[in-house]
DNA sequence: CCGTATTTGTCCGTATGTATG
DNA sequence: ACATACATACGGACAAATACG
């Protein structure tokens, strides 16, 4: 009893690892990552073999990690024919913004009564830092602290399970993004940014939280217009898409 | 509602059951019924031979079901332990309501620009039964209705991604409500559903959306009181508790 | 249309870590 | 504290289904 931690230097850091340690968790991890950079883009066949090979583990912890990514929404499972990356069809991309409208929406209410100065400068920190990138042109840059700015909104709204599912969507988006990467009106989403968090700080609930919505439903608009203008450019149609379903 | 079940011979529904035929898939209905049902009560372990054994199967079906099982949040996986039935703790619980009061409203704002007479005429319908099922002091009849009702709404806000989110949601309380089982205020829950249903009707979008908002946070209220007073009464303080989880 | 090769689905054996007397 | 019993983690083999020539 007396010397349980013993040695392990930082506690919960050195615990979540080992939790993670198990080759499982390993996998699960190391594909999302393949999905998430784009290495396996949507649509590709994700191979057991090959997957166990690059790991240096066997398959059994190659399948169990993908019937778990398989409940993440990252990737699909056709049995006896394989688990593909999947391919977010426009009709569900625009489903998931609508609904992380309405997540983000109660992050704004919510923030805008439980904001502290320190979250407040990070997200000014995070403001400043986009326009740097808007200045130097730097999309990808922009794209990240984008990313960061809503993801830190969220985190500060103190829900464990609100994030969780955001986590989900936006990996889910990110799928689909891969696509059409989104060139926003910059100057008009750090504005936008600008006076989300004005009345968060501001305490302004309903506002913050209908500021938050608009801004993540103008986000949809522009994907939409995107994908539209992609639509007719570049490919056919249907490129390899999504065996519908049910089939 | 065609009749389902008949022969394997309607197209959808019979290759749904193919895509069940995997034995994972199988576990996975099978073990997540036993949770559902309470067979397998929160805090409960699972064992991996006992389950393959009860369902005829092997081993390693089983824990690719946990796994994904693991991912909808029902259970918690502990390397080199083994897999318990997720035990949620208030907070959480307190959490997810919040979340779930975020949906409905966004529901609610929707129901109230699209709902169809049919619609209405299924929640009405629904509205009478609570009613009876209030008269007769049939608590597990309501509560059955209660969810019917709020899935019916969920699903005619025709979203799928918010539908599936909901049910992942509702599937977790259900975890924790098998513990403190509501007894909610049966006929403020009635007149509270009705509220909403004219609300949805006369196309009043905020309101509406204010109304499940309320009405789930309402619900909560409930929760906690139920289960604050269950703490007092029966059980220690802490009944076999989810084990802090790693951080 | 058939035979072959590859891949997935399933099962079982072994090693390692955990709980217990 | 040690040895034993047991459950899980992982690997590997076999069977079934699919894809390919």
């Amino acid at each position: 009893m007396s010397s349980m931690v013993a040695r392990v230097s930082t506690g919960a850091f050195a615990l979540e690892l080992l939790r993670s340690h198990s080759l499982t968790n390993l996998a699960r991890q190391e594909i999302e990552q393949k999905i998430m950079s784009g290495e396996l883009p949507p649509g590709a066949k994700l191979n057991e073999n090959t997957l166990a090979a690059q790991l240096g583990v066997s398959r059994g912890p190659v399948r169990e990690a993908l019937r778990a990514l398989e409940q993440t929404g990252l990737v699909r499972v056709e049995k006896n024919r394989g688990v593909f990356v999947r391919q977010i069809p426009i009709e569900e991309a625009d489903e998931i913004y609508e609904l992380r409208a309405a997540l983000e929406q109660m992050v704004g209410s919510k923030l805008a009564r439980t904001i502290t100065r320190g979250q407040l400068k990070e997200l000014h920190a995070l403001i400043g830092q986009m326009d740097q990138a808007v200045a130097r042109g730097d999309l990808d840059a922009y794209h990240s602290l984008n990313l960061r700015f809503h993801g830190a909104l969220v985190e500060f709204a103190g829900n464990r399970k609100l994030a969780e599912t955001y986590r989900r969507l936006v990996n889910e988006l990110n799928l689909f993004r891969k696509n059409t990467l989104a060139q926003d009106h910059l100057p008009t989403s750090v504005r936008e940014h600008r006076n989300i968090a004005d009345a968060i700080e501001s305490g302004k609930v309903e506002i913050a939280g209908a500021l938050l919505y608009e801004h993540v439903m103008a986000s949809r608009e522009r994907m939409r217009i995107a994908h539209a203008a992609l639509g007719k450019a570049s490919g056919p149609a249907r490129p390899a898409g999504e065996r519908s379903a049910g089939r």
